[in-house]
RNA sequence: AGGCGCGUAGCUCAGUGGGAGAGCGCUUCCCUGACACGGAAGAGGUCAGGGGUUCGAUACCCCUCGUGCCUACCA
């Protein structure tokens, strides 16, 4: 006999199952290479990352599926990893060492670099440590991170690809740039919060005139650097100032006015200054006008040298109010009011960016998003739910090209390097447009083009060690390589720059799908498993993301990355709120899984898995499905109790009395709908599918319908329902194992003892079916719930035993609760149940009228004649109702006339049916009334 | 401003061109030999509002209101 505990407890046994499945190596693609394969990529997360809700949604989901296809018989593969996170990995060891007063620079790159090892090596697995405490079946041999060696050969490969063909580009032009985390960053990196500023409005002088024209800005201290003031071409007001110029306040500098549809007439004053180094609009503006363009702000977001000498050097945000004053003083300021606007924030650390003029790295999008947008309008990509396609047609549509260096030293570095000693196309001195800047003076240098610093005898080596920032100019001739180059291919020198930039994380998470499978090697696994079968990935990184993969997938793979992309819903708290540090309204994942166990977290997640809308997540519901688990380990001791000294055989179903063929029909009928269900990545409704059938009817019926049996039955009897039971629950179990694997290992192991894991089982389809069992099952079940309602509506006390009298209305009804009878004695607490064709009602019996019964309740002169009038009165009203409705219907010669032929028929019958229950009813009623009760 | 979505039981949400379902909560009753993390019986909804298409609309179309998100702009 197993030692089988009253209430089922996680705790113990999760990890001793997980440690269990590895050593086994279950986790890791079968070796049958004639098997299909099926495969997931796991979306990486960052480094520095720990376990939220998210990732324990998608992690769920990528492992129900992984853990369904696997019993399925497919080769499964899915693989982890990690993503190096540039930026927020920096910063993050930035902030540790400077806990020690160590600045990067002080350190040197490669030195830091080292250190960001370290730091990974010791707190970079926490993630993945707590994915394997959800339960995550991935094939941790094969873990990646972007930073490994084979990656890196695959950003390099992939990056001198596009460099040659002219995909990949340097420009100089307006980018976002962060000043805190010191880089360029993407558009997509950049986030917009609503601020509330304040509309300055200022008086520029016009030349020799004494009048001025007023422009509004949101940011005076951009002013510096206008190189122009704009107004509509149809604006009255500002209709004589062709070639004027004004006189820029505080610089003296003299600007013309220029004349643009853009401007809005009824935004400020109508007139707009126009500073193209620093605002997107403007650089637009000012490249339409041929304005220069004047950086006054440098990139630790200080005033640069340009800003003249009295603003140099201060933060942007207190230049601000300098000039405000400073304005003031000269009654420039005509005056200010409250204007919220939308500010851009770095993503990462969430300073405002500043627009910065700059020289980049990109990648030419527009052919990539074309061949991207075309997979999936071919269907070669399905993205599910597809209410996303036009989301995704219309991001891609209007992309732009992707900005992927970055001024940081956490990455892949961008294998490109530049001779100072050759010259350029146009003969200039290459040297002489490399601007070094030094982190502290070297032999009293602080900055100077790579040139004069040589000229000043400081060594080549020196100057690349101690720059902090290198400028290249894009005259440079950029020289790029699969190998690293050591001397310039033209004129033989060894003193060449490498471009100090890495690349965008995203660069290397776009090549995820394939270069973890091996590429550019033509390894078997990607043979085997690309493209892969599915991504499974929320909304929110559509773009930054699962689109870039498919850039990429599709010029080097010549195939998309995935067939499919589940996207599934965030996870909000119960009021509908994003999570956030911030709001304090963080739901740890782990927590969850502690309290409630891994099996009951998942299969809640799963439930709230419904496509097309975002989650709410509710600790109750996890409490409800913490009790589902403990209703199925009930049931199992049930089992278990009856069971000690019967032999396993297999199902016989000539064996089985009717609620045995019912049962098992239903089971097949619930097997299929699980696997419809995640066929179609309906979570939530496989889940209920197979929580209903365990529940509502192997528990609620089917276990109360084999006691008798089971109590006092023959040995035969006993032995047919335990064979069933035994189907029963090891179909079910093996139906739950991918929603819930460790409560189902462990039963399996306790109850199938010696059958090895139910991990690699086969998942269940195609299981008997019984026709007719539905049917004839109807009457017990009318019979069970037409006593119980009697009782439960004239609260007839639950101890006290009845006697029933089932009228039936058919041979078959009558036959088949005849053969059920202890069932239904037991089920209503009955000690006499009279059925017949000829049966009728005695006098004081309470009424239930059924579908192919009627049931009398002789209440032995307890029945209170009035409430049983009126009980029977509201049913009856119900039925009047509904008859006069589908009379209505039936009346109707249009809708006879148009209505398909099938829904007339279910009408029709549905029709005779509630006249006959009508009548008898009525008399019933009549009776009632008449000889009273 | 444009786009997408949502509004169904007290709450959280499924759902479908043929008179609406679940879980939790609520009411009444019961510790009946798997389970009180349980069992039985109930109550509760003009499917946001208005219009249209249809024999028939909660579902499809349009409008309004409320609500959420995304994208762009905001001098």
């Amino acid at each position: 006999m197993i030692d089988f505990k009253k209430n089922y407890d996680p705790k113990e046994i999760e990890d001793r199952w997980y440690a269990f499945w590895e050593e086994k190596g279950y986790f890791k693609p079968s070796s049958d290479s004639e098997a299909p394969s099926f495969s997931i990529v796991i979306p990486p997360p960052n480094v520095t990352g720990s376990l939220h809700m998210g990732h324990a949604l998608n992690a769920t989901v990528q492992d129900i599926l992984s853990r369904w296809k696997r019993m399925q018989g497919f080769r499964v593969l899915w693989l982890p990893g990690t993503d190096h996170a540039g930026i927020a990995t920096q910063n993050v060891v930035e902030r540790q060492i400077s806990k020690d007063g160590i600045d990067r620079h002080k350190l040197g790159r490669d030195a830091f670099i080292q250190k960001v090892w370290e730091w990974k090596a010791e707190y970079g697995g926490r993630i993945i440590h707590q994915l394997k405490k959800m339960g995550a079946s991935c094939d941790w041999s094969r873990e990646r991170f972007t930073l490994d060696e084979g990656l890196s050969k695959a950003v390099r490969e992939v990056f001198v690809k596009l460099f040659e063909e002219g995909l990949i580009y340097r420009d100089n032009r307006l980018i976002n740039w962060c000043p805190r985390c010191h880089t360029a960053l993407s558009d997509l990196e950049v986030e917009y919060e609503d601020l509330e500023g304040r509309l300055y409005y200022i008086k520029y002088p016009v030349s020799g005139t004494n009048e001025f024209i007023v422009v509004a800005t949101t940011r005076p201290e951009t002013m510096l650097g206008d190189t122009g003031v704009a107004v509509n071409p149809e604006d009255e007001r500002y209709s004589g100032f062709a070639g004027k110029f004004l006189e820029l306040p505080l610089t003296g500098r003299k600007i013309p006015v220029v004349y643009d549809q853009a401007v809005d007439s009824a935004f400020g004053t109508g007139a707009v200054k126009v500073t193209p180094a620093h605002d997107f609009n403007d650089e637009a503006m000012g490249k339409r006008h041929s304005l220069a363009s004047l950086t006054v702000i440098s990139e630790d977001g200080r005033m640069a040298a340009e800003a003249g000498e009295r603003y140099a050097g201060i933060d942007r945000y207190e230049c601000r109010k300098r000039i405000i004053h400073d304005l003031k003083e000269l009654d420039l300021l005509e005056g200010e009011k409250k204007h919220p606007h939308a500010v851009g924030h770095c993503y990462r650390c969430k300073t405002i960016i500043e627009p910065l003029q700059t020289i980049q790295w990109y990648v030419k999008t527009r052919g990539l998003a074309d061949d991207a947008v075309k997979s999936v309008e071919q269907g070669r990509t399905r993205l599910i739910p597809d209410s996303w396609n036009n989301n995704f047609y219309a991001w891609m549509r209007d992309i732009n090209d992707w900005c992927i260096s970055r001024q940081i030293w956490w990455g892949h570095r961008i294998p490109v390097w530049y001779c100072p000693d050759c010259k350029t196309d146009s003969g200039v001195q290459q040297g002489d447009i490399i601007e070094h800047v030094f982190f502290e003076p070297v032999s009293g240098r602080i900055s100077g083009s790579y040139s004069e610093l040589r000229k000043a005898g400081l060594p080549h080596d020196d100057i690349v060690a101690n720059s902090k920032t290198i400028r290249v100019s894009k005259l440079v001739k950029p020289l790029c390589g699969k190998d690293d180059i050591s001397e310039c291919p033209s004129c033989k020198s060894r003193n060449i720059i490498r471009d100090p930039d890495v690349l965008d994380t995203w660069f290397s998470s776009a090549l995820w799908p394939f270069s973890t499978l091996g590429w550019p090697e033509q390894t078997g696994d990607l043979k085997a498993f690309y493209p892969t079968s599915v991504l499974v990935t929320a909304f929110d990184i559509l773009f930054f993301w699962v689109a870039r993969m498919m850039m990429m997938g599709g010029k080097f793979m010549d195939d998309v990355p995935f067939k499919d992309v589940y996207i599934h819903a965030l996870i909000r708290d119960a009021h509908g709120h994003k999570m956030s540090k911030s709001k304090g309204n963080v739901i740890d994942p782990l927590i969850m899984t502690d309290k409630y166990g891994a099996d009951a977290f998942r299969f809640s997640l799963a439930a709230f898995a419904a496509q097309g809308r975002d989650i709410r997540f509710s600790e109750e519901r996890v409490e409800g499905y913490r009790f589902f688990i403990n209703k199925l380990w009930n049931a199992t001791k049930f089992i278990l109790n009856y069971s000690s000294d019967y032999k396993r055989k297999p199902l016989d179903q000539n064996k089985l009395d009717l609620s045995g063929r019912w049962i098992v029909s239903r089971l097949s009928f619930a097997a299929d709908e699980v696997s419809r269900n995640l066929e179609n990545y309906r979570f939530n409704d496989a889940a209920g599918s197979i929580y209903h059938f365990v529940w509502h009817e192997f528990c609620d019926w089917y276990i109360e319908l084999s006691k008798p049996a089971l109590y006092n039955g023959s040995e035969e009897e006993k032995e047919a329902v335990l064979c069933c039971m035994f189907h029963l629950l090891e179909n079910t179990l093996k139906l739950l194992h991918p929603f819930m694997p460790f409560v189902t290992e462990e039963i399996w192991s306790l109850v199938f003892e010696g059958s090895g894991s139910i991990m690699v089982e086969k998942f269940p389809s195609n299981l008997p079916k019984v026709d007719d069992a539905e049917r004839q099952m109807a009457y017990v079940l009318d019979a069970v719930n037409g006593i119980r309602s009697v009782r439960g509506e004239l609260n007839v006390s639950p101890g006290l035993e009845i006697r029933a009298d089932i009228k039936a209305l058919s041979k078959e009804a009558e036959e088949v609760i005849k053969a059920n009878l202890p069932p239904i004695l037991k089920m209503t607490r009955s000690k006499e149940i009279n059925v017949g064709m000829d049966v009728s009602r005695a006098k004081g019996s309470a009424i239930a009228v059924m579908n192919m019964i009627e049931i009398y309740i002789p209440m032995e002169g307890l029945l209170d004649i009035k409430a049983e009038v009126a009980r029977i009165g509201k049913e009856q009203e119900k039925i009047a109702k509904d008859i006069m409705f589908i009379n209505k219907k039936l009346s109707n010669e249009d809708f006879i006339k148009n209505a398909p032929p099938d829904v007339v028929a279910k009408d029709r019958s549905k029709y005779e049916l509630l006249l006959q229950k009508k009548s008898k009813l009525d008399d019933n009623l009549n009776l009632l009334k008449t000889v009273e009760g």
